[in-house]
DNA sequence: TTGTAGGCGTTATCAA
DNA sequence: TTGATAACGCCTACAA
């Protein structure tokens, strides 16, 4: 019933040479005559041949398979990412198994588990939450095999890490609503105490402190920032204030488009009254009304930057590591900030 | 440098046993004295001891690996199917590989080879485009493995497919838009000339037939609907148009909140002057001003049920082929459509 | 330049 | 109930 596959002892057999030969001609080795290679190449064409991968890695000790584990796949970012990862990474022959750990540390330990017992080559993670301890990464993977943070980084770690310039976002984002005449420049953020916010943080500061005026500091810190609903909350704070800020730049466009929304539903005029610039530019950011400027990054180019990096790892092992890769922020304008 | 796997033979040496007794109590052959079992179980804890795939799958002819095909991963409903295909596989030991054939068939084509040469067990295909014959898909499958298709169904084939109920999506959109009181019903569609066209369009009809007043039929028939885009193409004609529609039906949001924009902006009112429904409930469905209303249905559940079939076909090879599922669409009524 | 032989780790078959 | 052995397909010293 079940066709038998095609080896290269077939192929040797076909054409009166070796197993070994066949395997070195598979691979274009100059030391098989050229004509040789030629005439194997041929014959395993003709008889259909596919090189079985679990004998090549069995031998070879190595899948050619990279791990990765995201929060969710579902989340646009990530997807984008992965596909920069997918992309770059099959045309070196190399394929990608995914592992979700939906925000949830205990999840990231299963997952990076299945990857480990897959035997994958390389590992690219983003934090399922930069908060937690590394311990059970460390231990899981016992160092042995290439690691790349992206994106949803740890704060200290000796392994690779792949990031946005969150200093430089800010900055952008921040010196954007001056220019636009904002007098007062709320950031509105979350747990201020990690170094991405940290560093968000010093950039708002860094184009205050650039700007002619004198304006003065203005932090929003809410717990949640992540959805619609949350940024309705920050509007009615913000609604409740005695001094109103006229400019706000937020942790990303969800939060700031609930904000935009209960903030006009109040009868306040967006970007005229206040102006808004969101965080990654998420679909929503250019089908509100008004649009929201954004700060964002290719979330594809981080993906594609962070495959090739994991490939130099695994193909020179013995290469150190480049610690930190910062890839450039950009800011799209839109109605939500210009006035 | 290397430190060496922990093997099953390892295992023996240390207990004293025959390497293919530890094989047959790693998977708890009853054939194994249940004091031996614990024994190896307990040893192989201790020693970390990880079955290598690779050998298994070399001696079983098995990868336990599920090739995925998708359009794009970026998708927002494709990345959500992919997360329900995962959920289910993963507690069965099975991974996923993915192709991405961004809308193109030699991409397909190539994603296929890909896949095939690492020696999946089964494949769960998404069209790039069902417009395009299945050879391609057959000549690299030979027909030898397990295959599904799920949500871009080919039109005609001997293979399962999972799909939604597009008639029954098409009539609940109807259905609502008439008993909003619309008079005059346009169906916004692309390429009828497809089955998955047609029954939506069936469903139209039938809703259409059903109601008491004699409504007419109303196609408005569109090379290319996949943008925001596209949907203001479909305002300018419809304004233009001697006696317009007061009720919409859309291939998908995006184009219907491309068309809202552009019907807004010319002064018509939403829903007053003209009711509009979607498809698939895109995130922007409920952001827009007004929110609009979808037709949708679980991208998750598609997946969750493909991987299951899929396994189904796998474990039981000699079992007929489920040929077709259906599943359910529901209405998601939003202010787009409610007057 | 090509051939021989052994092993990668697992499992199925046969024997004990 | 357990053990010995061969085989899955490929690769690489080493030999010729």
């Amino acid at each position: 019933m079940e066709e038998k596959e095609v080896t290269i002892y077939d192929i040797a057999r076909e054409l009166d040479l070796a197993s070994s030969t066949i395997s070195r001609a598979l691979k274009n080795d100059p030391k098989v005559k050229l004509k040789t290679r030629n005439k194997v190449h041929q014959m395993a064409q003709k008889m259909g041949y596919q090189s079985n991968p679990f004998a090549r890695s069995l031998r070879n000790k190595r899948s050619f398979l990279i791990g990765i584990i995201v929060p969710r796949l579902t989340n646009h970012f990530v997807s984008s990412a992965i596909s920069g990862i997918e992309d770059t990474l099959s045309t070196k022959g190399y394929n990608i198994i995914i592992g979700q750990s939906y925000g949830q540390t205990d999840k990231e330990i299963s997952a990076l588990k299945m990857l480990m017992d897959n035997r994958v080559d390389g590992l690219l993670i983003s934090l399922a939450d930069y908060a937690t301890s590394l311990e059970h990464i460390d231990q899981s993977t016992k160092k042995k095999i290439p690691l790349i943070f992206f994106d949803q980084v740890p704060d200290l770690t000796d392994s690779s890490v792949i990031v946005i310039d969150h200093a430089q976002a800010a900055y952008l984002a921040t010196k954007h609503l001056i220019q636009a005449g904002c007098k007062k420049i709320a950031h509105v953020t979350t747990h201020v105490n990690h170094s991405i916010y940290a560093e968000k943080y010093a950039g708002y500061k860094k184009a205050l402190f650039e700007s002619d005026k004198k304006l003065k500091e203005e932090l929003l810190v809410f717990d949640d920032l992540s959805s619609i609903e949350s940024g309705k909350n920050v509007a009615s704070h913000i609604l409740k204030m005695n001094k109103r800020p006229d400019g706000l730049f937020f942790e990303n466009d969800s939060s700031a488009a609930g904000c935009i929304a209960s903030l006009k539903k109040a009868g306040l005029n967006i970007p005229k009254d206040i102006a808004v610039v969101g965080f990654n530019d998420e679909p929503i950011a250019s089908l509100l009304d008004p649009n929201i400027s954004s700060v964002t990054y290719s979330a594809y180019e981080i993906g594609r930057v962070a495959a090739q990096n994991i490939l130099l790892q695994i193909e020179n092992p013995e290469m150190p590591k480049i610690s930190k890769t910062v890839l450039p922020a950009r800011l799209i304008v839109r109605e939500s900030s210009s006035r």
